[in-house]
DNA sequence: GCGTTAATTTGCACGACGTTCAAAAATCCT
DNA sequence: AGGATTTTTGAACGTCGTGCAAATTAACGC
């Protein structure tokens, strides 16, 4: 007697439908798809769980915290970046053309998917400390492609290096101004025309 | 009879403390020194209400939400911005020293408050409008003053448009960059060294 | 076959958050 | 004086990320 309430039905136990990287795998590209959609904004614990079929928790268990999902996104987004980067280098052309046409890859890469390239500039390391070890090799995997590029026009490998840098940083602030719609205020010019307006000057022999 | 629980006081009426603006002006001093010390994530709006010692709907009945709050510091931030730019000008200089001079105060005032810096951009404009015209007024007034040091260099008002709109999103993508710690891992060169030869190499006749 | 162990999955709860509502207190205006 | 207006607040609502322990299933030795 008693209990009348409720049978209590608490767990259910493995389904045996992924396993352990499929499901991490598809945790990330529904992030990705809510990030794509609604920006970091959109991205929540509870709807991303909701979006996958899952409870909370098994994100938890199979992935880990909201900023480990992030990260996993994050080094996707790198990783496509890389490969859009690499298609637009012709082995035999000018050194600048490949320069101007790595500019133009890049911003076109931005353009086509604004919010979820802002996710990896948005997620900010958690205390001061240097952040992941895979977040630098993704980058130098990216800033590489750019300083085989320049190599023939500036052979001093320190030279260079600050070269790649400020380069690199110059098309992150266009690609930045404009995504959050802070560049069109200055000028109308699209990005694209400013970036090739950029790496040419300071290409200039 | 009965309720022997509790006086029930609740409310307390003006202190006849702060007229309105006097107000506006501790809140949004209160905020800035939140963000100063832990960032965009340290600032909420029951933590900013007991720093100042009021209740959270004191705060919405005088200013506005947080995005009202944050609004309020950022314009603070750009004026900021804009006199510490105004000093670095030497009128009768040769415009590339005052474009480099200006470069240099930029990133030392970025460099001297990060994290308030960086509400101005983490601040994303919520739907896809146009975003407050107080933004684009304070921006103007910062991006006129190097619009005025180049006009020498380059006569053409439209050409030095598009200058100075690369120049300042170089810049920013070179702090943005920094402040995230995101550009150490490229170059051990401090910021600041980038900038001299993004705008050195800019401006090269 | 069965019992034990490990791996998944989940409901529930906790604390914190931004924000709204209506009540209470002080000031202002005539 | 006393009503009207402004300021201030406690309480409550809905949401969020996340921890905890129970419940269920799969895997494995015998």
């Amino acid at each position: 007697m008693a209990k009348a309430t409720k049978p209590a039905r608490r767990g259910t136990g493995p389904r045996g439908e992924h396993n352990r990287d499929e499901f991490a795998a598809l945790v990330t590209k529904a992030a990705e798809g809510l990030v794509r959609m609604e920006g970091l904004r959109g991205l929540g614990m509870r709807r991303l769980a909701s979006v996958i079929g899952y409870a909370p928790n098994s994100i938890y268990n199979g992935v880990g915290d909201l900023d480990a999902v992030v990260m996993r996104v994050n080094a996707r987004t790198l990783e496509r970046l890389h490969a859009a980067l690499t298609g637009a280098i012709l082995p035999d052309a000018d050194p600048r053309d490949n320069a101007l046409a790595l500019a133009d890859a890049y911003l076109a890469f931005v353009a086509s998917d604004p919010r979820v390239w802002s996710l990896v500039f948005e997620h900010s390391v958690a205390p001061d400390s240097a952040f992941p070890d895979w977040y630098a090799a993704a980058l130098a995997q990216a800033t590489d492609l750019v300083d085989g590029v320049l190599e023939p026009m500036i052979p001093d490998a320190g030279e260079r290096r600050q070269a790649v840098a400020t380069l690199w940083a110059g098309l992150h602030g266009l690609a930045s101004l404009s995504t959050s719609n802070k560049l069109a205020v200055l000028t109308p010019e699209p990005p694209r025309d400013l970036a090739r307006l950029l790496v040419g000057r300071f290409l200039r022999p």
